[in-house]
DNA sequence: CGTAATCTTGACCAACGTCAATGTTCGTGG
DNA sequence: CCACGAACATTGACGTTGGTCAAGATTACG
């Protein structure tokens, strides 16, 4: 596993992110303190602790969960490559989530006072960070609203078509499938459903020629169907995603 | 109604608010463009449309709620007074989701271009915008999490303590009981359940000593109860709520 | 080829939603 | 101050949805 730098980092070349200035080059790469890995099923981070370091995920699929004491634990959000990871705990002190790799993941590790330093520089970066919160939050804004009102099939439509167009953006995708390694237990730890449900639902979305899902690629057969069924259109900003 | 200036705000004096200096204040001030009363059930802003403003709610209860064609609505936060609204619009280009006042509110008009200048400033007053996202996000997870797999007693008791304790953190609550205007249907589209059946919760809830909600007022009797029956605690940060 | 993990399917049941009737609170105008 | 109506809250009866349990089927991996 030999080292990337910043420098010619192929992940912030594609599409989707925007290409970073000179300067901006140099200030992150002069904050970065190299990369690492993780198997499938090992924690990057635990809720509550204080904050080690920021991270960028590079490669790979994550999952953000709250600890719930004597609970299942819910998953709050998907990381995705390209991801800032422990924002929350360098902003505020405490990781208020555990992140989870559910792949093989690689990532990168930044300093845990770029954010301060990135305010006090001020600049497009910081706006970045700042729609990078905005974007989460209102995903999570998304999610809560189907979680509140939406049917079994809805949050699965909505979510299939969030995760494949976030895909998309990032180059990640083809015309009409993309990779998914989701089980569906943790499917159902994202929808708030049992197991045994998401499957009975896929199935027939299956029948219903709307989406498959074999071989941990997911088949999008009709994204305008799924948008019609999900009622909410997933909004996918990241016209510039940033840092590395 | 008189207006009110910055200088002799009453809200960010009271504990909680990290008071301005004074080139703060004189910048706060400088892109304050007066400020505005609605009715309860009037909107502020509307999912969707480009941003005017940014407002600071001064005085009441509002609602954030999403756009939900043909659905029931969902509400996704609950803003009490020194919260900011439209922040997602004015990053991001457009509203994400409507606020609409639920008591009589009285708030503050910003600068729509007041998060960009602050990038550009930087300093203590971004970093607290920084912070504010973070609150936010965190607390929709919170609710996420609650959503995904929490019992409708989970979701209430949660609710009411979270509510209390951000009430409290900014001199707005008594020792056990704070205000509380919600009508049972809206905190229907809050937790996620029908209108009945938080009636029939809450009349369990205070059969079992846990809270009462009368003549507008919420009465905790056991905030330790209802943290251990909630599982999640709140977290309330806002040692520095900021910007009017 | 064999074992473990994951997925699917069926049967059953509890929790929650819906409908509807009754009770209560609140604001308004006489 | 009282009377009225409208909005809101409660309670009961009943049906549906989705959870749980358990038994096979399929896949992944050594």
């Amino acid at each position: 596993m030999n080292e990337t730098s910043c420098e010619n980092c192929t992940l912030c070349r594609k599409e989707g992110f925007r290409p970073l200035r000179a300067d901006e080059l140099k200030f992150v790469a002069g904050n970065r303190h190299g990369q690492g890995e993780l198997a499938a099923g090992r924690y990057l981070i635990r809720a509550g602790e204080p904050p080690k370091a920021l991270y960028t995920l590079y490669e790979g699929w994550a999952a953000a969960c709250p600890d719930v004491p004597g609970g299942e634990t819910q998953i709050t959000e998907i990381l995705l490559p390209g991801d800032l990871v422990g924002t929350q705990g360098c902003i505020t002190g405490r990781y208020s989530h555990s992140v989870v790799a559910l792949t093989r993941i690689r990532y990168c590790i930044l300093d845990r006072l770029l954010p301060e330093k990135l305010v006090q520089r001020g600049g497009p970066l910081c706006f970045a960070l700042l729609r990078n919160f905005a974007e989460e939050r209102s995903r999570r804004e998304r999610m809560l609203t189907l979680l509140g009102n939406g049917s079994p099939l809805q949050r699965l439509a909505y979510f299939f078509l969030e995760t494949f167009m976030r895909l998309r953006a990032i180059g990640l995708a083809a015309e009409t499938m993309c990779p998914f390694p989701l089980r569906r237990s943790q499917l159902a730890q994202i929808v708030g459903l049992s197991e045994v449900h998401v499957s009975r639902t896929l199935a027939a979305m299956r029948k219903d020629g709307l989406i498959d899902i074999a071989n941990n690629i997911l088949f999008i057969d009709g994204e305008g169907k799924l948008a019609d069924i999900a009622r909410l259109r997933p909004m996918v900003y990241s016209q510039g995603k940033l840092i590395l």
